[in-house]
DNA sequence: TTTATTAGTCAGTTAAACTTACTATAATAG
DNA sequence: CTATTATAGTAAGTTTAACTGACTAATAAA
């Protein structure tokens, strides 16, 4: 009488994982002061810049909240604002070279923690689990 | 130049679509008093009754912590507490009438974003991604 | 030119985590 | 059989990341 178990719970188990050795991995490396919430700005800063309220639109957070962490990082030099030459009221967030440096290590984390589930399923079958993911998340 | 996606960018927007229509939906029946910290409780309590002590275990959150989301619960009549009678410490946390009640409308929400999900992929796609989850998760 | 919209800040609040310190019961070691 | 240690849970106070409401400045639209 084994009970269907919802998909959500799976995907909730493994982002958990993640997320947990992100943070292990990202405090091992000496950086304390970033959080999962800050992760998300590092990976969603474009190139060629973001405004605060773009962000918090797309991390579905007050444009405040998204402030008070952008502040915070700042502080920390990772991310710098420059004016926007469009539009005089807005900013443009950037990755500072630090910033990108984390950046790129905190993809490199996950891609080796990940790693492990391409071994778990085998290359092929990894490979078919990210069609399928990338499609319902089109 | 596609750059590679991180499975965990997938895994993270699934769960976020799937939290953000419970909340919508669970506040639409009239569940104001419910968050997703105390929908794992929902989930996580076993039928014979959980711990405290055991129930924050899992969730990686202090028992401190635990305790004030079940004394929440407590007080909306979702759960209740008796005595441990294997130790006399103890208690053991049993989900109500209205607690299962709110389980189950929970779960068939779930049920019923994940339809959309089944639609997109097909039903054989859908159950092949469901399978390397769960190996995944094992 | 007034009015509405948009980008962002400031001040204060709430919720869910945290830490440190505590009580009560149970298990174990001398 | 006591003394110590471990475990279950509570209490008080703190931190963090969200929130709301009220604001300024720049821009767009009527």
């Amino acid at each position: 009488m084994s009970t269907y178990i919802n998909t959500g719970v799976y995907l909730r188990t493994l982002w958990d994982e993640l997320r947990y050795n992100m943070e292990t991995r990202l405090k091992e490396s000496g950086y304390e002061d970033i959080s999962p919430s800050h992760g998300w700005i590092f990976y969603n800063t474009e190139e060629h810049g973001s405004r605060i309220t773009e962000l918090a639109a797309k991390a579905r957070i007050t444009k405040q909240s998204m402030s008070v962490l952008v502040a915070q990082l700042e502080q920390g030099g990772y991310v710098k604002k420059i004016h926007d030459s469009t539009d005089k009221r807005a900013w443009l967030l950037l990755l500072t070279a630090k910033g990108k440096k984390v950046k790129s290590i905190g993809q490199q984390i996950n891609f080796d923690f990940e790693a492990g589930w391409k071994q778990k399923l085998g290359e092929a079958d990894y490979k078919r689990l990210r069609t399928f993911l990338a499609r319902l998340c089109e």
